[in-house]
This record gives C-alpha cells, sequence and structure tokens, in this order.
DNA sequence: GAAGGTGATGGCAGCAACTGACATCAAGGG
DNA sequence: CCCTTGATGTCAGTTGCTGCCATCACCTTC
C-alpha cells in the first residue's frame, strides 16, 4: 500500500497533538507535523484539508452514528427522543477518550479558528439528524428544528462534561441537559400571540 | 480624520461584496478589494481581522441589540420569551435589507469558510444572550441552554425566510418557528410528567 | 504661521498556509 | 521481468496575513 510506514493518517494526527501540546496551535507548522510524522507537508494536506482539520479526524464515525441510530429507531419514538438517542449513543467514543477529548477542547477553546470548525461540524451533525429524521417521515420544519435543538442540547451537556472535575457520565449530562430544554420550553407558552415587546431606549453599552 | 475619502470602511464593504459577486468570493483578492475602495491591502486588514469578516460588519450591531432587549424585558417575562424578543427585535435590520442578507447568504452558503464564520456569529450572539439572561437572574443550565435554542429557532427562521419566494415576515418565521419547537419539546418526555400533548401546527411548509 | 502631535494610510519584507504539476518510489499482477 | 497503480516527494507559485517604519493630512499650540 504505501511506501514507508503504515498509518499515515494517524501517525499525522498524533505528531499534530503532540506538537500543539508542546508549542501551541498557531506556532505549530504544517511542515514541522509532517516533519514528525516522517512524511513532508505536501502529502499532509493529502489528508487533511487544511490544518485544522488534523484536530477533527472522528467526525465521519460520529456523523455515522447518529444517522443509523435514528434510522433504527422504532417505529413509535418520538423525533426528539430519537434525536436523544443518537446523541447518547456517542457518549461511549467520548467515554474512551475522555483525556483525548479533555486536550483538544482545551485547545479548540482557546483558538477561534478551531471553535469555527468545531461548529461547522456540529452544524454538518445536525444536517445529518435532520436528514435521518425525514427519512422516518418527519416533515420539515419540524426535523431541522429538533435536530438543531438536539445539537444544542449535546453542546451545553459536553460543555459541561468537559468541565466537570468529578467524571460524571456524558450521558447524564445529556438527559439532564435534554430535561432542562423541555423545563424551559414548556413554560409559559402562548402558542399564538406574542405581543411585540416595547423596547426601552438606545443600547447604552 | 481620515486622509481622504471618508468612510473607509464602508467603502471596503461595499466594493467587497461588488467583487464577491461578480468574481465569486476566493477569486477575489484583498488587494483587488482594497484598490477597488482606493485604499491598499495593508489598510484593508486594519479595518478586518480577515477577508471573511468584511461580510460581517453587523454583528456588533445585532449582539447589542439581543442583549439590551433581553435586560430590558419586563421582570415577569420568563427566559424563553426574552430571547424570543430579542430575535424579534432584529426582525427590521434585516427586513431594510432584505436583498442585501439575500445576496450574502447566497455566498456564505456556497463557502465553507463563510458558513463556519456566520456559525460563531452566531454562537456569539448565543453567549451574549446567556450572558444578558443570567444578568436577570437565570441559573445556568437553563441560561445557556435558552440562549442556545434560541439561536436554534433563529437559524430554522432564518434560512426560510431568505428562501421565502413571497415576502412573508421574518417575524412571523421566527413566531412560527418557536411554536414548532415548543411543539417538538412538549411531547413525550422522560423524567417530566408528560402532559397530553395538543397543539395546533404552526403553519406547514 | 511655524512647530509639533496624532491618527490614518502606504510601502515593503517576510512567513506560513495551501495548490498544481510533475517526478519518483514501492508493491503487486501478469 | 515489465508494467500498472497508488502513495509520496519536489518545486514553484499564489494568497492571506503581520510587523515595522515612513509618510501624509489634519489639528493643536504657542
Amino acid at each position: 500500500m504505501g511506501r514507508w510506514e503504515p498509518n499515515a493518517r494517524g501517525r499525522l494526527e498524533e505528531a499534530a497533538m503532540n506538537l500543539f501540546q508542546e508549542r501551541g496551535y498557531d506556532r505549530t507548522t504544517v511542515e514541522e507535523i509532517a516533519a514528525r510524522a516522517g512524511l513532508t507537508e505536501r502529502t499532509f494536506f493529502r489528508y487533511f484539508a487544511d490544518k485544522k482539520e488534523v484536530l477533527f479526524g472522528g467526525a465521519g464515525e460520529l456523523r455515522r452514528l447518529i444517522t443509523s441510530t435514528i434510522t433504527d429507531a422504532p417505529e413509535e419514538t418520538s423525533p426528539l427522543e430519537a434525536v436523544a438517542a443518537a446523541l447518547d449513543a456517542t457518549a461511549p467514543v467520548f467515554k474512551e477518550r475522555r483525556d483525548y477529548a479533555r486536550a483538544r477542547q482545551g485547545l479548540i477553546v482557546a483558538h477561534a479558528e478551531l471553535r469555527e470548525r468545531e461548529l461547522i461540524k456540529l452544524a454538518d451533525l445536525a444536517s445529518a439528524a435532520a436528514d435521518a429524521l425525514r427519512g422516518r417521515g418527519v416533515t420539515e420544519p419540524a426535523a431541522s428544528l429538533t435536530a438543531e435543538a438536539g445539537i444544542a442540547v449535546f453542546k451545553v451537556a459536553f460543555e459541561r462534561w468537559v468541565e466537570d472535575p468529578k467524571s460524571q457520565d456524558l450521558s447524564q449530562h445529556l438527559r439532564s441537559t435534554l430535561d432542562e430544554l423541555r423545563a424551559v420550553t414548556a413554560s409559559t407558552g402562548t402558542a399564538n400571540p406574542p405581543q411585540p415587546v416595547k423596547r426601552a431606549k438606545a443600547p447604552r453599552r
């Protein structure tokens, strides 16, 4: 297959992660990553579309997990429950690599460019979930909304999980956050006329 | 103030938008933008952190609008309602520039880098909304979740508004989408006492 | 009204991310 | 043993972006 050692992609990912932690993300050059992996810069860009992408290798796996979980859910499962089950299905992936996930998240929150990439990956997961819901017959406004709401739950729950000093399970965070979403949306809902809110004055920031 | 013509920032934004539509985003160079605005590349980067940012000049205004609307909402207003009012407060901003908003959105959906930027701007709005909610005494899991859910509503509603051939108001889209969110989250819960859900459907489309 | 300060702009050099075109090498098949 | 194939290397070039310093317009101040 390859020319030299196998698993070039994995070597690049590992070299990148190590270098990012040693010198920081932006003081690490792609050439250095490639060199540590025993490859060249050009080869790096054959495996990853750009420098950021080397930190998001698992996105495809998550997408498949979510899609299949929603698709395979029992027919009577409600859309939101199906999405919740899909998010829960991803929990083990993170549980096994909690340290890696933490280190990675530390990098992401510290670099706006990486946060952007993370957000588009999450949006992609939402899109995949919406597709899967439509495959179950959920009609359009509801499908996208349920998927987006699910991702919102995931974002909040994941953040709390990473910050959680005691290793409470991600699944538990997901469940309680979902309950919180239900509570927050269930309250004084007027399905009909949301009266125009009178704003006081110009933003005095 | 300036050296020559005033409003360098505005000239750069306009030149950029025009060039993006003429040649496309990635076949337009920053040097060309600056030249059309009668400036140099170096000056462009004094006004905008990077090439993408020239399309997101209004973000600060939106942020202030959302923050002040939530802060100034009557005390008895529920968190979700306050967020909904804040989103609604942004509608006029888009209404006045519907054509610009459409053209801009066309560029954004066509370029992943711009979608990333848009997502982080939305996340920033969510963060601002969460801050404002906390300022009203909303405790933490709820504040972030309500803000994120609100942004999810905004994303879906805005998308539908842009695609809407007949110019239905963004406010209307926001309202119906919020109702849809309530409907979708209200159904068969887990920990919560699931109340029998009888809900009129939001406008089906 | 001449001197000096200030803020915006230009000019230039340079780095690093990324790309296209082409050469080269390892491995397997016929 | 040659030839195909896929992964890798090499090289040149573009572009986004930054640091540093000079320059210019405008304003203040004496």
